[in-house]
DNA sequence: GCCAGAACTCTGG
DNA sequence: CCAGAGTTCTGGC
């Protein structure tokens, strides 16, 4: 990930259905999100992506983490949250494509690399740019799967995408107590 | 700059 | 089904 000298992060972490939940922010909006177990390794990989950042455990914005939270217990649909994070301008244009996928639809790492006009044979470059999404939810590279049916990957982990992909087909078909209730991992 | 390696996809055996 | 090649981009050296 791009490092910004001087740049100053806040991170604060909660328990959420998928396990732990690390929010990260500058004072202009979320940097760095993501889920895990247990806090240390989140917390090393914010540090991991921004290395020259001035890291703190400290207050993020609770409407942030609200909003966060409602997502993932189903009861709302939408994250529109600002941010604040570095990209090529491949990235953006990927991130962008991403987040044009709604929610309880996935989009193939092909069809993005098409859909912004490059050939099927990108989809690598593709898969690679989800790959580094420094805000994982708020950008849903969880949508994007592979053309043969397969979940591609995730770096949180295989079964949260499988997991938010459930989640979100379900909140889809007006099931979102049922899925609220039955959002595990295993 | 150059290079190896990707959260891919297609082809051929 | 598996191996290999082709494409496009990125981070590290």
């Amino acid at each position: 990930m791009i490092l910004r000298e001087e740049m100053e992060v806040r991170y604060s972490s909660v328990d959420c259905p998928l396990g732990r939940l690390l929010v990260a922010a500058t004072r202009s909006g979320i940097c760095f999100l993501s889920l895990g177990e247990t806090d240390a390794p989140l917390e090393a990989a914010l540090s991991s992506d921004y290395p020259a950042a001035r890291i703190n455990r400290g207050p993020v914005s609770s409407d942030w983490i609200e909003a966060l939270l409602a997502y993932l217990n189903g009861e709302t649909r939408n994250l529109d949250l600002p941010l604040d994070v570095r990209a090529t301008e491949f990235q953006r244009r990927v991130w962008q494509q991403l987040q044009a996928i709604p929610c309880g639809s996935t989009r193939t790492y092909g069809e993005i690399a098409l859909a912004l006009g490059y050939q099927l044979t990108a989809a690598r470059a593709v898969g690679r740019a989800c790959a580094t999404n420094p805000v994982s939810l708020v950008i849903p590279c969880h949508r994007a799967v592979r053309e043969d049916g397969g979940l591609g990957g995730y770096r949180w982990g295989l079964d949260r995408k499988r997991a938010l992909l459930a989640h979100e087909r379900a909140l889809t078909l007006g099931q979102a107590q049922a899925s609220a209730a039955t959002f595990r991992l295993f």
